[in-house]
DNA sequence: CGCTTGCTTGGAGCGCACTCCAAGGCCATA
DNA sequence: TATGGCCTTGGAGTGCGCTCCAAGCAAGCG
């Protein structure tokens, strides 16, 4: 029972946190990462079935071992995952990458169109913060008299 | 068959469009405000559902007619699941306006708390964004000679 | 009158991104 | 040697937010 971290300290399962590898090694097990990660061994292995990492290295007896690189592709990962990317997408960036140099152009491509997602996103979060905060200044102060909500 | 708007112009169902109301009405039917909403009309009535609409008028025959007021809390609904912000709170914050005045703390906090997870939503992308300029940068130069991917 | 269009309902189904389970292997410490 | 901890696998299950289905009713038109 209980495949997780075994270096938890905190009680609420805090999101990312734990991460810096202690950098003088090149090998971590599939726990550490989950704590580096923020992510459960589940899902680390659920990536790798769905074609979202690299071969991960192997110990003699069959464990995973996951290098500095490896980490680093996570960290790609986890950013484009803050995006709101479908994994599927970062499927196919992946088998991009796989496929060699040749597709450059198109990698080029979905960067530049995720860039694109992320600035348009930003721009509406900015808008709703804007309504937000309208509102939250009505609360503060004639919000009692004035507040027009709807339901009832 | 086929229930939808009946006043598509566009082929790709893109996706909010269609805005601003005819404002002499006030009222109008379930495929108006998926017009005007860009929801599907079984979005609004699973919303009804589950509690997170208010009771929306009736015509004689018992079919629905939204008034400006329901629209108008379409839209902060809208804007606040651009948040990220779960059903779930937003069905919360709707059953705090429906039950009064007294909970005009509650649904501040819960304001308050939203407008929080909206920056620090932002600075996540803005996090991100500059990950994917640097990496799109190494793509536009050096790119072919140097870029460290994972995958393979 | 019959047909079409748009609406009604409760409940089932779907896609995504995990999340967990059962059954078993390896290895270190007591 | 036995116990516990961490790891392995394929496949099943979960929660969220819709999305759709079947059956049926009411109004308008030719």
């Amino acid at each position: 029972m209980m495949e997780t971290t075994g270096t938890r300290t905190d009680t609420c399962a805090g999101p990312p946190r734990a991460d810096r590898r202690p950098d003088g090694q090149d090998s971590y097990t599939i726990s550490e990462v989950a704590a580096f990660t923020g992510l459960t061994a589940h899902t680390l292995r659920w990536y790798e079935r769905i074609g979202l990492m690299p071969h991960i290295d192997r110990s003699h007896t069959g464990q995973r071992r996951y290098s500095n690189r490896d980490l680093d592709w996570l960290d790609l990962v986890g950013k484009l995952r803050l995006t709101g990317m479908p994994v599927a997408d970062m499927v196919r960036y992946a088998e991009l990458v796989r496929e060699g140099d040749h597709t450059y152009g198109e990698r080029y491509e979905l960067l530049e169109q995720t860039r694109r997602d992320v600035l348009s996103r930003i721009a509406e979060l900015q808008d709703t913060l804007a309504v937000l905060d309208r509102k939250i200044a009505f609360y503060g102060d004639a919000g009692h008299a004035l507040a027009s909500e709807r339901p009832r």
